[in-house]
DNA sequence: CTTTTCTTGTGATTATTTTCACATTAACAG
DNA sequence: CTGTTAATGTGAAAATAATCACAAGAAAAG
């Protein structure tokens, strides 16, 4: 089983790379094409795709379509992926709101929240009271969640949820979650990616081309 | 020079979790606890402090306050990160909004946007015209700057940025940015990071603990 | 039909990151 | 003061990931 994410990441832009190639006119591609729509080499492309049995055709290299389809079935793309969000703060409302999911095949179907003036079930997602979860993931078998609300309610909020029968967290709260070995937790810490982008400034050695700036 | 992402975030991880270490009353601790609370192995924690010649006291461990500070002074918090937002979306207004950065010596002293009705030098951070940011980061020396504008305007977004003197993106477009070898570019790209949690949840073996859910 | 060209597919190699294993030494107990 | 214990610090080893190098085969050219 492959466990590397750098690997399903780069599949995943390999696909929108794709799309992109085909709304250009694109009818084959070649494992060059897509290296440097993504930026990395031809190599690295045809191992991810040996990984999963991908194959093209020596010198004709790949066909647009076949390899999209091959790519989305991989990624679970060939049917809607139900999600839901919890904590509809300044990030559970970017997310919520964001219409770039749906061609994705990612639907959120509803959020959570523990304030009751937010609720809501007149919305385009229905903001549902938090107490509501539990029995909404067992009945429409929710296995994907995000959490947004404030680390200190995360792990709590991560525990009723995987009570429930989620099985994969996105987790934006500031804190390392603790579950067990077959729940997969993807934590996105901005602060975090914030900081390291500033530790690289600030230890970057300045070259002919910033200096001057 | 370390050139290793993880290692830095996991620096910071070690930092905030020594801040929640402090205020449970630590003066000391082990490498042991900062594995735990981060969730790695404590050689890694050493093995990261090695790096950065960060010692500690055999059999006394390390001294919260004198590990806090050498920590905070590697990772730039000694001093406050100005740092900017363009595109004032759903995206850019959470983070514009966020009060957890100040904590961290993080500071978002201004934000840009194309939509002029959007614009506003009353708010608590200015949202100025996006025509004004060069002008803005060289007169500031801004180093860091957000991206979270559509992803056909990234690029370009990036490019005017990097001419004014931005030496470090954290950019949320989904689309990979080329620039130069000297400007460090962190790609936050959340739909990505949502496939990759859907990608193993389901491939995943279903465990005894998880089948009847 | 034969040769050349171009691109795939992958074993071998190299690089990077993590884990192991243990020498070292400070603190403590007796 | 001496032995024991519990931690650090780090080379060596292992695991993981990326790159290299090239055989193989399809397409195109001659
Ligand atoms: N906004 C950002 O830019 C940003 C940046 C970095 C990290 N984060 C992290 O992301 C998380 C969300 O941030 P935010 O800015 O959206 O916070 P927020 O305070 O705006 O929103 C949190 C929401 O969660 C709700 N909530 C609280 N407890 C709950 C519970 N038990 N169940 C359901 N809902 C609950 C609150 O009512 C609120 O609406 C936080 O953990 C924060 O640290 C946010
Ligand atoms: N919101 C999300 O949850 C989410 C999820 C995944 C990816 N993203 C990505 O993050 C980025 C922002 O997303 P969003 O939902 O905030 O989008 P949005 O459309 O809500 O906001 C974009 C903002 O940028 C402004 N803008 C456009 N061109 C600009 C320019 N050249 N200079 C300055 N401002 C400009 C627009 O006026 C708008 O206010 C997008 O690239 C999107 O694909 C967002």
């Amino acid at each position: 089983m492959i466990t590397n994410k750098n690997c399903i990441i780069r599949l995943s832009r390999y696909k929108n790379s794709l799309h992109r190639l085909k709304t250009l006119g694109f009818v084959k591609v070649f494992s060059d094409n897509l290296a440097d729509a993504v930026g990395v080499t031809s190599e690295q492309v045809r191992k991810d795709f040996s990984l999963f049995g991908i194959t093209g055709n020596k010198r004709g290299g790949y066909t647009v379509d076949a390899l999209t389809e091959k790519l989305n079935t991989i990624l679970g793309k060939d049917r809607v992926q139900n999600v839901i969000v919890v904590g509809l703060g300044n990030i559970g409302t970017a997310l919520t709101k964001y219409r770039g999911f749906e061609k994705e095949c990612i639907k959120i179907t509803a959020a959570f929240e523990a304030d009751a003036a937010k609720c809501s079930r007149k919305t385009a997602v229905p903001i549902l009271p938090v107490e509501e979860m539990p029995e909404y993931i067992r009945k429409n078998s929710i296995k994907i969640g995000i959490i947004a609300v404030p680390d200190v309610a995360a792990q709590q909020t991560a525990d009723i949820m995987i009570g429930a029968g989620i099985r994969g967290i996105l987790n934006f709260a500031p804190i390392s979650l603790r579950c067990s070995e077959d729940v997969v937790i993807n934590n996105v810490n901005l602060e975090l990616e914030l900081e390291s982008v500033i530790y690289f400034v600030n230890t970057m050695p300045v070259t002919e081309s910033t200096a001057s700036k």
